[in-house]
DNA sequence: AGTTTTGTGGTTAAAAGTGGGTAATAGTAG
DNA sequence: CTACTATTACCCACTTTTAACCACAAAACT
């Protein structure tokens, strides 16, 4: 299970370093081969191969005129690619998402239980400055005994 | 149960100390392992890792587009990492926590029944100078018989 | 006062992170 | 189809950080 963040650098060839506490967790639960991919272009996405094709699929389940499913689909697939980590433990993140997702230099690698989001980190600090937590949230978690 | 409060030192290394008497309570009840976060940076909460896993369990019964549960998770895995306690009753304090909660120098660690909380002890003054117990905090008190 | 526990600091070996070189591959243009 | 360019994969070397261990000082307890 993927928890909690590291702090990760980007290097001139586009190479995106797996912290350690990660890269032993996934060799040990799935392999070298991950299907790297966006939403919306914001921060990246790193599904282990298995985990994304779960997800898909989930999504064979639904007909394929599905709109929900298409738009998935379609942003998944346009910024998605299959990448495999280096004996290094890094991945070569696609150029597309090296431009759109800001991939460069300080990056912050969060885990996602069965996949990794990598945020730059300054996009990252923006996002939740501009999404404080509320009296309203406080109150929801406190309901749920938190 | 974690209860009351006792100083404490990290060293250059960020090593956080584990008061005695909240060492041997934690390892009756849980273990050496620990998912060290925080929600907004201003201080280092320390949840025995079953703790943690409990509130993981919790928020899994929300939707995954749940506003609050996003919010809440975003920010606990941005500052969060798990650790693990050394022989002489230590733990790491994530680099970044480290800044952002100004873990360094003297520290009030504050037990909150089955997890920690670590301030700086300047923060924590300045915050209890702040927020001055109200006349409505009294009545609500009062309310409870306390 | 002596003994045990707790707190503190340092040393060192191993692991993680970083950078770059080069051969192979893929992509592009003529 | 071929030549050229750009990108990528694989490998090696170096630097920094971390974890585990050891040793001692301070405090608490007997």
């Amino acid at each position: 299970m993927l928890r909690g963040s590291y702090t990760a650098t980007i290097d001139s060839k586009g190479r995106l370093k797996i912290p350690a506490a990660f890269k032993s967790a996934l060799e040990e639960s799935y392999s070298v081969e991950f299907f790297v991919t966006s939403l919306n272009g914001d921060f990246v996405r790193i599904y282990p191969f298995p985990v994304w094709r779960e997800i898909e699929d989930k999504l064979a389940g639904l007909p394929s005129f599905d709109k929900t499913k298409k738009k998935f689909l379609n942003r998944t697939n346009y910024f998605g690619q299959m990448v495999r980590m280096d004996g290094q433990g890094r991945i070569l993140i696609p150029v597309l998402l090296r431009q759109t997702a800001q991939m460069r230099g300080e990056i912050a690698i969060l885990g996602g239980l069965t996949y990794l989001d990598a945020w730059s980190r300054e996009r990252f600090r923006d996002e939740i400055d501009q999404n404080p937590m509320t009296p309203e949230d406080e109150e929801t978690l406190s309901n749920l005994g938190i």
